[in-house]
DNA sequence: CATCATGTTATAAT
DNA sequence: CATTATAACATGAT
């Protein structure tokens, strides 16, 4: 499910904690979300501290507690942040409850290919401080694009829009997008894009980013029918800028939807 | 029953 | 070293 959007969407759903205390902690001690991690040292660890801020970073998740703790969270394909009520009674993909006294904080997450960290300090964790520019911040400018281009200029665009490290919090439906409104084939090579072209493919990357933001991010409402968004998940759909049918293959691993007609190489 | 899914990572092969 | 392909992870929807 979750991309940049979607993980703040879902960030802000804890919103309803913050500034109170966790008075219990219900952990699903053997799901793989806590791989690597003692859940039990995380259920010990967040009992009794106040939930005091929460930041997302692309498609990773961090909250502030008292005393130095820090909780990360990645929703991998299925996750999901929910609100519960104080008595809430878990379900088998509850892996995480923190309950306070209005109510209570949920990290679901089925298919568990999410995750979920404890770390204990003055600052953030080591690996957070140390994430690629996030899309919307000032670091995030053309000459960083354009290394992250040429450093991989004999890799299709598609797999390159899903690299983390270099356009963090873009997924699988927003590299689609991109690759749409840009008129661009996913397989065309990401050193072939002049100067012109990879300045337009950073502001079009911006400007998803923060039209998502702001439709999905605050409210999970849909993108406009004008975009490729609506249109790409079902088998048979239709190019909202041309009419022609979109086609459908799979490209660095992925499904991937585009326009023959509309996106060149 | 088979296929597919808004993700990441380890490993092998090129 | 850069890059690609593949499998693996685990579950639910169609």
């Amino acid at each position: 499910m979750p991309e940049l959007a979607e993980v703040e969407y879902f960030r802000r759903q804890w919103d309803a904690g913050l500034s109170r205390r966790v008075l219990r902690v219900h952990v699903n001690q053997s799901a793989r979300v806590f791989r690597g991690e003692s859940a039990l040292a995380m259920q010990h660890g967040l009992s009794g501290c106040k939930l005091l801020g929460s930041r997302t970073h692309g498609k990773n998740l961090l909250f502030r507690f008292s005393g130095g703790f820090w909780l990360s969270g990645h929703l991998g394909m299925s996750g999901e942040l929910r609100l519960g009520g104080p008595n809430h009674e878990p379900t088998k993909h509850d892996h995480l409850v923190l309950y306070q006294k209005s109510g209570s904080l949920v990290f679901h997450d089925p298919r568990m290919f999410g995750r979920l960290r404890l770390h204990q300090g003055k600052a953030a964790p080591d690996w957070w401080l140390a994430l690629p520019p996030e899309i919307l911040s000032p670091a995030f400018n053309l000459e960083f694009v354009r290394c992250q281009l040429l450093r991989r200029a004999k890799s299709p665009l598609k797999p390159v829009l899903l690299d983390q490290a270099a356009f963090p919090g873009i997924g699988n439906w927003m590299a689609d997008e991109v690759l749409w409104q840009e008129r661009l084939h996913p397989t065309t090579l990401a050193g072939s894009l002049a100067r012109k072209g990879a300045a337009s493919l950073h502001r079009r990357v911006q400007k998803i980013s923060a039209r998502a933001l702001e439709i999905i991010g605050t409210s999970w409402d849909d993108p406009p029918a004008s975009w490729l968004f609506l249109h790409r998940w079902k088998a048979g759909g239709s190019c909202p800028r041309c009419r022609g049918q979109l086609s459908r293959d799979e490209i660095g691993g992925r499904t991937t939807c585009w326009c023959a007609k509309c996106q060149r190489r």
